[in-house]
DNA sequence: CTGTTTGTTTGCCG
DNA sequence: TCGGCAAACAAACA
């Protein structure tokens, strides 16, 4: 499920449903999803107010009033849900954050792709993640700084969270379609107006991914993204050409595009 | 039963 | 050192 957009409605959530409320117990299911000692979380959490919480890419960083900072990290199929405090938590609950008072979070993960960890702050949880800005608020100038020279596929460049936080799967398939870049291209072959293109197409698509709120079905029906077999409309043709879809993997990633609009390098 | 998956890390091989 | 690749993690789904 989360990419950046989708992160980004649960960093909202969280804001709106927990901000200066109190941590009164922290319930463990599964220790799988812990990154590091459970102690450690319940030291630094538990009694403590959550601040506001921040995101960068696919991660969320959730302050508390101890100073400490806790990260969440949803892997493939994680998500985050406010439950009433005389129910059940969901389904999948790996680990459940119950409030003094009202409604309790739970960190839903199935997969348990997903996980969980605490920093005395942002920045050096960011470095040990090796993380880059933001894929939707980088500049120009350091998202081609990070792009480099390097003989990698572009694909699997726009994937690395070293040079842009936040850029996932189908919004790197997405990206590649509409600046018209077949995915397996080496970044050093890249011109410079082909990598401006790509920065320009990743804050475009990212920004009306946030605009419909996540909401995959409501994207325009131009995108890719509908080529995917997630959303009704499941056209197998390009609207600007009428080229097929083609399947392919890229670094072990599933991967769409246009066989007429991505032109494959003679 | 098989093969697929929106993510990340680790280790192997050329 | 670089880059591709498979595996591992785990569970749902077709």
């Amino acid at each position: 499920m989360p990419e950046l957009p989708e992160v980004e409605m649960f960093r909202r959530a969280l804001e709106e449903g927990a901000t200066g409320r109190k941590l009164r117990q922290l319930k463990v299911y599964d220790a799988k999803v812990l990154r590091c000692q459970e102690t450690q979380l319940v030291e630094g959490l538990v009694g403590h107010f959550f601040h506001p919480p921040q995101r960068i890419g696919k991660y969320l960083f959730v302050p508390f009033s101890s100073g400490q900072v806790l990260l969440i990290h949803f892997g493939l199929t994680g998500s985050l849900a406010f439950f009433d405090e005389a129910e059940d938590p969901p389904r999948f609950t790996r680990v459940a954050f119950l409030m003094e008072s009202g409604n309790h979070l739970a960190y839903v993960c199935p997969r348990k792709f997903g996980r969980l960890d605490i920093g005395p702050d942002v920045q050096s949880l960011q470095k040990a993640r090796q993380l880059a800005e933001d894929a939707y608020t980088i500049s120009w100038e350091d998202f081609e700084h990070h792009l480099g020279q390097t003989r990698r596929m572009v694909k699997t460049v726009l994937l690395d969270q070293s040079v842009a936080a936040g850029v996932g799967n189908w919004i790197a398939d997405e990206i590649l379609f509409q600046a018209k870049i077949y995915p397996e291209r080496r970044v050093a072959d890249l011109s410079a107006e082909e990598k401006r293109r790509i920065f320009e197409k990743m804050k475009e698509i990212i920004q009306t991914a946030l605009a419909v709120e996540g909401d995959y079905e409501a994207l325009p029906a131009q995108f890719l993204i509908h080529r995917r077999g997630w959303t009704q409309a499941s056209p197998a043709f390009c609207e600007n050409c009428t080229g097929e879809t083609e399947y392919i993997k890229v670094g072990g990633r599933a991967t769409y595009f246009c066989g007429v609009c991505q032109k494959k390098p003679g």
